[in-house]
DNA sequence: AGCATTCCATACCGAGTGGTACATAGTGAT
DNA sequence: ATCACTATGTACCACTCGGTATGGAATGCT
């Protein structure tokens, strides 16, 4: 039991590649969020049964989990990376570009899937929830850290609150993955990218 | 059947509220969402049985399309107050306020319900979806007038984009509803909401 | 070949879902 | 008092939920 990369082929051999499986889980996961992705359609989705499944990846919550996993390493790098960028605006521009491109593409499911299972929760599946927030703020943490550096190199004016401005950029970022997951037309975004841009304070 | 103010009683009158019951059914739709909500749920918080509920407000999502009547003219009462408000950048205030003060607030439920029900909806509730959505779009539609009006004023500068404009101030407001529901702390919301205001062009 | 081990498929579990049939109870009109 | 009418409470429906027991199939080791 237990997936895992090992090379000991002991007992008859899986006739999955998890890790395939594990992209198709997140696709479900993305569309519908935790509660809303039945066990049903995740089999189905990843090509195999569910004691299969529960074999391989636990059970629903830890196969979640590694959806996320997979889901912040390979869509939502983006933010780390722009954190390189030269100038506060740079870094802001290419977050919000970012995430406009991957929330709003037609490859894959629309909105963040962060935002969607961290809203669509009923009690009793709280600690995704929790799980889910606890992540988004180190993220959240690694741009204030960043919009302060840029406050000590004169990209920001002095009077701003890099915290606020932080929070503000993040805001704006769950807002426009909201708007891309209930429909809205990517030109829509762009626009609304380019007068949030304008109103950016230094360079 | 069919709930109403009439006065005629023939037959055995009813022993509840209705408007009472759609009070507390409001507030279960808008802590969990549509498909959040069970009907025990329901039920319970209405202080009714299943077969007066049904009786009264058809099914389930007749039941939900009057909470969120209830929801837009008890809650979401100040976006439309806010337009009458002499400057554009009053107008933004004074939509920003609301939103923290009704999402934030600690008396209802955290988040605005339109943005959860609209996010948290599995593919087979999506007439509920569009409902939302449809709703959102009239709010917009008269921002956007609102500030084309601003610009004619001379309340905005004439290089900005008023449609452009007032979708990124409602995807401010949906990111705000997105951290409230989640757990933001007001005074953060607070902050969010000062620095967009600093970043606002015209008056 | 025989064995231990692992995976797959079917069929099932208890609990919860939205929704309803039915008998009973309370009302106004006749 | 009887009737038509409506609300209520119980008990139930078919269905789906996440999760699992079980038997057989496929492998490596001895």
């Amino acid at each position: 039991m237990e997936c895992s990369a090992s090379t000991k082929t002991r007992g008859r051999p899986r006739e999955f590649d998890p890790e395939e499986a594990l992209a198709s889980a997140l696709r479900v996961f993305w569309k519908h969020g935790y509660e809303g992705a039945s066990m049903a359609e995740l089999t189905e989705a990843m090509g195999i049964t569910k004691p299969s499944l529960y074999a391989c990846f636990g059970n629903k919550e830890a196969l979640f989990k590694k959806a996320l996993d997979l889901y912040e390493r390979d869509k939502l790098c983006y933010i780390k990376t722009s954190l390189d960028a030269p100038t506060a605006r740079e870094v802001a521009n290419r977050i919000l570009r970012g995430a406009v491109k991957t929330h709003c593409g037609d490859s894959d499911p629309q909105g963040c899937m962060g935002v969607i299972s961290s809203v669509a929760c009923t009690t009793e599946a709280e600690s995704i929830r929790k799980e889910v927030v606890a992540r988004r703020a180190s993220s959240e943490a690694a741009v204030v850290e960043r919009f302060e550096r840029a406050k000590a190199e004169g990209d920001l004016p002095e009077n701003v609150d890099a915290k606020a401005l932080a929070q503000c950029l993040l805001t704006v970022l769950q807002g426009l993955s909201v708007k891309a997951q209930v429909g809205a037309e990517r030109k829509d975004l762009d626009a609304v990218v380019d007068t949030f841009l304008t109103m950016w304070p230094g360079r």
